[in-house]
DNA sequence: GATCGTCTAAAGGTCAGACCCAAAGTACCA
DNA sequence: TGGTACTTTGGGTCTGACCTTTAGACGATC
């Protein structure tokens, strides 16, 4: 018996030993998904939790620090403070998007990429399942546009223009994505000389007509309508951003 | 000078008071992404981090976890151990949205609407941009997938066909979504009676379309067959899942 | 001379206990 | 009545100790 025998005789995946905390913190997530724990209800505090587990009060801290983290309780401090069970929102994807935008140094194409998957969805889908409110969100938002005198202010009343169609859609995993997608395009076009007249009067007439398609709810219209916008729109912003690049290479 | 009057003086907007673990965090997190931490080097250690910052060690551990969590950081315990940087993946982004679509008790037509969505997307892409390599994986995974005996053979090879486009793509931001919907998919569609022969020929049949155009490049036939699959895809496992529902509310 | 223990140092993981700060309630006084 | 000071309940931070895991070095054994 040798020891080549015994690997090849036995095999045994690699195992992971888990952290107490780590243990605590996947207990808690089951039974908040599970809806056990109420949505706004409070998690007992966390000295009751250390006689509860047995646990040390770091390690039930480090416990809530990750559900926290997770968006999964909202931690509030002073008196009837607590831990406090709240569902996980889009901000939580948008955030980790984001991170992986940021981190990745991810290509502006890919972003514009994915937009021009999404977008389209979200206005058909916005066509048919829109509520008069936020319809009427679309449009004011368009009017913001028209009178946008500063940059950020233009930039700030179109993605609530676009975020807005994603809400409408009423499909919380696009506007978890389109949140995040958002706020990249609106950092990376900001310090940019690329929003002109021209272009903003463009995205002006863009969103009014995508706004008409689903006010009138005809969803191949509103979702033609956005694929042209923001094809032209991310094939505008690459060009610009190539231009950028070529001006950064002759320095 | 009465009370009344410091208050309409002077304005100040409400300011949140950040937690020390919080400040660290976020600036340990900023330097990660301005790339003055390299990936893969490591962090200093603990003790070495409480001397430079003079916050305590409870502090300075939860900031680590929340980068951990964050997926920004990876920490390994033992001699040589640490926090490693490391850039945030899909991974991140796809744990936050299995929280959402868990969390939300999301609606599975949701989940469908934004495959039907990104997947084209994918496969137009992963026609462009393959690699030999990538391609291979797609076709391994076909033969996987004809030859599976159990579902969960079955459905395996069918998240690794589905990935494998999305990778192929070279574009993280729909990798990562489509990590996360699959996942979605495959604990859903695992205990329904849903995946028959019947099901499965098809299946396979429009994989295998789908790799034909990916491999011969036509990126126009490659997110056309993908949207028919995935629709007739989508509409199957609805009519299923309205199948069960009614089922229950007879029992 | 390869293999297996053993030891040691470095690093994270856990613990117990103290104290600080914030917020909400309460009692008291002008 | 209304404001002020105290109390209570919660999270936030600090300290210092000890446990556990791992890499590497050093022998001891077959």
């Amino acid at each position: 018996m040798t020891a080549e025998d015994t690997q090849t005789a036995i095999r045994l995946s690699p195992m992971a030993v888990p952290k107490a905390s780590d243990v605590l913190a996947t207990e808690i997530r089951e039974r908040i998904l599970s809806g056990e724990f109420a949505e706004g209800s409070a998690l007992p505090p966390e000295r009751e939790l250390v006689l509860q587990t047995k646990m040390s009060r770091t390690t039930v801290r480090e416990a809530l620090r990750i559900l926290e983290v997770q968006g999964l309780v909202r931690i509030k401090t002073g008196r009837a403070g607590g831990a406090f069970v709240c569902k996980p929102g889009e901000d939580s994807v948008a955030d980790s998007l984001e991170l992986l935008i940021r981190g990745r140094q991810i290509r502006l194409t890919s972003v514009h990429e994915t937009r021009e998957a999404i977008e389209p969805a979200c206005a058909r889908l916005a066509a048919v399942n829109r509520t008069a409110g936020e319809l009427g969100v679309l449009e004011k938002a368009n009017e913001t546009i028209a009178a946008a005198k500063t940059l950020e202010e233009f930039l700030q009343a179109n993605v609530d223009w676009h975020v807005g169609v994603a809400i409408a859609s009423h499909n919380e995993i696009l506007t978890g994505v389109m949140i995040a997608l958002s706020r990249a395009i609106y950092t990376t076009t900001n310090n940019e000389g690329f929003v002109n007249d021209e272009v903003r009067a463009l995205a002006t007439r863009a969103h009014r007509s995508v706004t008409r398609a689903i006010k009138e709810k005809d969803a191949d219209a509103a979702a033609r309508r956005m694929t042209r916008h923001v094809h032209s729109y991310a094939a505008a912003a690459l060009e610009v951003d190539d231009r950028v690049a070529i001006a950064v290479d002759q320095d």
